[in-house]
DNA sequence: ACCTAACCGACTTATTAAGTAGGAATTAGG
DNA sequence: CCTAATTCCTACTTAATAAGTCGGTTAGGT
């Protein structure tokens, strides 16, 4: 269960804009909420919007905001935008008599994956997780 | 869910050992077996048998067999020595509203041990997998 | 004696993670 | 139009970890 700092940070910088009253944040407050190294942050941030997550303003009082509610963006959403698409044929069929553990890593992965798609932003967001 | 290739081999390298008739089986079966690099892979059965959980025998007709039952060496018991104690203070407390987080985290954490735990080196061998 | 196989620490190399640097482009307010 | 705030973008540096290698030493059996 490795969870890079990256992939934390892009989680709570999300969370942060979920919990947040409507209308732009900037980074900068993120960071400082968080802190979060500001200009890793930044970084972390284009990435968000890029992938269509978040939507930004430039300028005074600009920032950003999630691009839908946060009932609808799930902890997976984030997280694959920032870790990449994951290649699952890493651990794919080994020899002989060692060939079930593919099961196992693959009842592992699967078990991951429903329980970070099935809580929300707003979940985090709210402490009400379920 | 990062698994190394460390200990992919350990655990390989463990199966084969289960799998295997009583009495030693040397480094350079299971290696071929495997196909895992045969110095690496010395270096890690030396590991495992450091902490106890295979035993060896020097000298021709020499190798290495299990310290207990297949039945009782768990996944966990041979990830455990191979990846270090995990120090699961990495993610421990977030600032505010990010705090929940760590909640899924150590929910995720808690099914991965359960599971590793349940899974003993017996079922994977003869892919009888609970 | 000789061969086999485990034992051991240190070393090299490749990859990834984490964070930094230096600016350019945009926007609002005065 | 000027200024300050703020996002946008590429590339770079540095540190850590992973993966594997090397060169031998020690012990056991025949």
């Amino acid at each position: 269960m490795r969870i890079s700092a990256r992939t934390q940070y892009a989680l709570r910088a999300a969370t942060e804009l979920a919990a947040a009253p409507p209308g732009p944040v900037p980074a900068e407050k993120i960071a400082v909420a968080q802190n979060i190294p500001r200009r890793f942050l930044d970084n972390i941030l284009l990435q968000l919007r890029r992938a269509g997550l978040i939507h930004s303003q430039r300028g005074p009082d600009g920032g950003y905001w999630l691009a839908r509610p946060a009932e609808e963006i799930t902890l997976a959403d984030v997280i694959m935008v920032v870790e990449g698409s994951p290649e699952h044929s890493a651990h794919g069929g080994y020899p002989g008599v060692a060939g079930p553990l593919a099961d196992v890593w693959s009842a592992l992965r699967a078990h991951e994956e429903t329980l970070l798609t099935e809580i929300t932003l707003a979940h985090i967001a709210k402490d009400s997780l379920p």
